[in-house]
DNA sequence: AAGTATTATCGTAATATTGCGATGATATAT
DNA sequence: ATATATCATCGCAATATTACGATAATACTT
């Protein structure tokens, strides 16, 4: 079916897997990466970076603006995108809790 | 397409955004949570836990321990699956590192 | 051996995602 | 005002993902 049956779900489970669903797409990586590389936050001479089309480019913008982890700011005809770094602190945070999560089998090995 | 341009981007990013591709399903991470949280590295009773069919649950599985990030072993007609460790723990650092990339922006605000 | 329980896989249907060309909107340059 | 550059959105095509019923395979029970 394709459907995701979020009701089945946490609020926190399917909160969490839409900011993995931000880390699963190597364009999106990409993206990210270029933007903590180039200290400048430039605008989408991503699309020249990376291969796709600007389309591509900026439906991957889109989608990494919705969730929040950039953020962009107009500079004349082009955008200026740049890594929104509370929230990349934030979703850091998260994971590294889902990480710290209590473990399984903590000493022995159980399998 | 639908097809992942992966020729266009580094081993690197391409081998992440599959990690993240882990977390990106509220099934996936509930499972892991599930195989966290009962400390006995329980078998499939997540067909009861959860609300999917058990070929769903198999087919999650199925990815998890693709990945590495989960181990199964046969215990009689059923199967003991649980967290993978040191899996876990190098899937965390490897996040930890992405997430702690060198920061554009460092220290001013430059949107 | 026959029946039951558990899981993996196959096939299928439905929806989601990825990617791009085309188009429109806006801002700058001439 | 017109041309150019940059970006967002629309619409489409192709592939991927999610979910499940049906079936097979395995192990245990009686």
């Amino acid at each position: 079916m394709g459907v995701t049956k979020s009701d089945l779900f946490t609020e926190e489970q399917n909160s969490f897997a839409q900011l993995g669903k931000v880390f699963s797409h190597p364009a999106r990586v990409a993206i990210l990466q270029h933007l903590l590389k180039s200290n400048e936050c430039i605008n989408s001479s991503l699309v020249n970076e990376l291969g796709l089309a600007q389309a591509t480019i900026s439906q991957h913008l889109k989608e990494l603006k919705a969730v929040g982890i950039i953020k962009g700011t107009v500079e004349g005809a082009s955008m200026n995108y740049c890594i929104n770094q509370e929230k990349w602190i934030e979703i850091k945070e998260i994971f590294l809790q889902f990480f710290d999560q209590h473990p399984c089998c903590s000493g022995a090995d159980c399998c």
